[in-house]
DNA sequence: AGCACGCCGACT
DNA sequence: GTCGGCGTGCTC
């Protein structure tokens, strides 16, 4: 017997399959799906059975060993991998290793052990006299059966040896799940409203492979409509996936589910162990548990039998996949339901430009809640215009916006400040000299981190110590401009000192359950504001805010990417939604430089329909997506005339091999232009059908990889 | 991706 | 004379 092995390699240039022989001792252990442990050239490697058959006409190697005993990879999943490898231009073996957790990988140093916590037991009551402390430590059993160990070796470490030497106390260990949601006030029983029902009703009626855009306005009740869509494929002896963009921003969510579903559910969170996480896939592999609710990578969940796929903020970026191989979630979540012939539901408040495009052309099932369930007013939102402040020193927060915070204080109401900004000041610059500091590796200026007193490059890391001198002309006149969270936090609690202020951003929440400390302090009302980035945007609930201030609310208008406006539209919809989720109604402060901004003015009026209207209109004339199919080709290179040079081959070459009609921009200097010391330039081609520019890609691919100096890889958006 | 082979410069 | 730089090529 013969094997096709794909081997652990993710090069393109071994992305091809080697055949092995089979000896008869593993013959009856080797499946398709299975890994095996191969000799190859000089090296022992892991690879995956693609195929089996009875005779081969090269010269094999025997196969080592078979690594499982079961298939890690089903039939669906071998499918899906060939699925992203023709979609993304990855190898397949880039493929298989991003559908799979770590821990099955090949070099993986996963440590397997489940997580355990160790008890004592008090086991013998009568024993001989003890001593003070050991009575101290014996007293925290008069009410527990088991104490933590960690509690006795606080009141005094020798102590706690000595009663274990002697036999009063055991050890035990016990395995711990680390995520213990809160089970809070969701207690009470679901009762749909008739919007809710109407969508549940027409998600369910056929469970057969429809997509549904659910267009729900925030605080419609969407998780509802998921809860219950869920249980009745439950019912049906299905299974469910649940993709949110991060975990970590939608605890109210899980919570909710987790309550819903309790031990049925896995949780594939981003701050698992490798080990967690493949404890949790182990469950879903087994049927313990048939409802998985995670990110991006929880759509590659080994559950059969799926019977419903859900997509909650279905227009979050984060759902696309940075790094090779570079997939959509979504569109791997289409694949996926078709394969098992279920409904997917794309659901936002705010759908991107493309789910609705689609849903007017009616390939997705349209279904709308425009209405707050609890009946809450939508706040109320006010624009100003920073031009006019700055002439009144008002430089950070505008008249309005201090004059409100003042009243919500006064009346004990919570604040939250939106800036999209990390760190201090975003630039230094010399006054005697006008030197300002940038990453040396990175085309940017360094950011000053006040709280770590350092300089660091927003893009690579790079990390350097501040002096008060400028290191061009040693004159002691370096000034700091640009304002991020860290001095927006500093001036809040200049300007009120009275307040509590506490601050939210990817620098506060370094320590894993920083983000629950924070929101649960907030929420509990242990401080007044809320300062933060995009990071407190989305998914957070809290009754008794009543203002959102918005800063530099149109920053994210001027980046050269088609995306900007629906990006900023999102963001600041999304931010605007904090304000009065209790019973009170709120408000938002939005300050800008361009008032007149269109994007600014549908934010502000609340008017989503008019601002997709005018985004259709933009793409439309300017052949973007979802209009037209884009591919965005990216060529990187440390050496940058090397790089020029090869990008207008490349462009050159695509001239000659794509059909007329395509688009082909570039090529021209990517946004993030240099990065970490590498050059980035990039292609542009637009078109609305092509079938030569795929096969014309992958033999470019084959081209470049005669070059190491020179790499290159794909976006593809429509 | 690794690892060896192989062909050139700069050293004990 | 050797040591070692990394360009090139191969792996069932």
């Amino acid at each position: 017997m013969y094997v096709e092995i794909l081997v652990e390699i993710k090069s393109k240039h071994i992305d091809k399959t080697f055949t092995y022989h089979v000896n008869d001792e593993l013959k009856s252990r080797a499946k398709v799906g299975c890994r095996a442990l191969v000799p190859f050239g000089r090296q022992t490697l892991e690879g995956y059975i693609t195929n089996i058959k009875k005779e081969t006409n090269i010269e094999t190697k025997d196969i080592i060993s078979i690594i499982d005993d079961e298939p890690i990879l089903n039939e669906e999943m071998l499918e899906l991998g060939k699925y992203l490898k023709e979609t993304t231009l990855c190898s397949l073996s880039s493929a298989y290793s991003s559908m799979l957790p770590k821990a099955l990988k090949a070099k993986a140093k996963v440590n397997m052990k489940p997580k355990t916590i160790t008890y004592l037991e008090y086991i013998n009551p009568n024993h001989e006299k003890t001593t003070k402390t050991q009575n101290l430590i014996l007293d925290l059993f008069k009410d527990n059966k088991k104490v933590l160990k960690s509690e006795a070796l606080s009141i005094s470490k020798s102590s706690t040896q000595t009663l274990i030497k002697n036999g009063i106390l055991k050890e035990f260990q016990e395995e711990v799940y680390r995520y213990i949601p809160k089970d809070n006030n969701y207690a009470k029983e679901i009762t749909l409203n008739t919007m809710q029902e109407y969508c549940v009703n027409e998600i369910t009626k056929s469970l057969t492979n429809e997509v549904y855009l659910l267009h729900g306005v925030t605080g419609s009740g969407k998780t509802e409509v998921y809860i219950e869509c869920i249980k009745k494929v439950i019912k049906n002896g299905k299974t469910a996936i649940v993709l949110v963009p991060e975990i970590s921003l939608t605890p109210q969510l899980i919570e909710r589910f987790y309550h819903a579903f309790k031990s049925d559910i896995a949780v594939l969170h981003s701050s698992l162990s490798d080990g967690e996480r493949y404890d949790e896939y182990r469950r879903i592999m087994r049927g313990e548990a048939r409802v998985v609710i995670g990110t991006r990578s929880a759509i590659f969940a080994p559950l059969k039998n799926i019977g419903i796929i859900i997509i909650d903020e279905e227009h979050s970026e984060a759902y696309k996949q940075e790094n090779n191989p570079k997939y959509d979630a979504r569109e791997v979540a289409k694949e996926r339901a078709k394969y098992h012939n279920c409904p997917l539901v794309l659901a936002s408040a705010t759908p991107s430009i493309t789910s609705l495009a689609r849903s007017m052309k009616h390939v997705y099932h349209y279904l709308s809640m425009p209405k707050r369930a609890n009946a809450s007013l939508l706040p109320e939102v006010t624009v100003v215009d920073m031009a006019e402040e700055n002439k009144t020193g008002h430089a950070i927060l505008s008249r309005e916006l201090e004059y409100r915070i003042i009243e919500c204080l006064e009346h004990q109401e919570q604040v939250m400040i939106l800036l999209n900004r990390r760190g201090h000041s975003t630039t230094i610059t010399c006054s005697s000299c006008g030197y300002t500091y940038k990453c040396p590796y990175c085309d940017i200026s360094l950011t000053y981190h006040k709280t770590s007193k350092n300089l660091r490059c927003h893009y690579c890391g790079y990390t350097k110590y501040v002096s008060d001198t400028c290191p061009n002309c040693h004159e002691k006149s370096l000034n700091y401009y640009g304002l991020g969270t860290e001095k927006l936090e500093d001036y809040l609690r200049e300007v009120f000192p009275r307040a509590r202020v506490i601050r939210m951003d990817r620098d506060s929440t370094t320590k894993k359950g920083s983000h629950e400390k924070i929101t649960s302090a907030f929420e509990s009302q242990e401080y007044d504001i809320l300062v933060g980035t995009q990071m407190i945007s989305k998914g957070l609930d809290f009754n008794n805010v009543t203002l959102v201030g918005i800063l530099n609310a149109d920053a994210s208008l001027n980046i050269p990417d088609y995306r900007s406006s629906e990006r900023t539209f999102s963001l600041l919809h999304q931010a605007c939604g904090r304000a009065g989720r209790g019973l009170k109604k709120g408000s938002i402060i939005l300050q800008t430089f361009y008032p007149d901004n269109y994007i600014i003015k549908c934010v502000s009026k609340n008017d989503y329909k008019s601002f997709v209207k005018y985004e259709m209109n933009v793409r439309r004339t300017l052949k973007y997506p979802p209009f037209y199919r884009m591919i965005t080709i990216r060529i990187m290179s440390k050496d940058y005339s090397a790089l020029k040079e090869e990008s207008l081959k490349i462009k050159e070459f695509l001239k000659n091999h794509v059909n007329e009609e395509t688009i082909i921009l570039g090529p021209s200097t990517a946004n993030m232009f240099l990065v970490s010391g590498v050059y980035h330039f990039e292609i542009l081609t637009k078109y609305k059908f092509d079938d030569k520019i795929k096969p014309a890609l992958e033999e470019l691919d084959n081209l470049m990889n005669l070059n190491n100096k020179v790499w290159i890889d794909y976006e593809f958006d429509s």
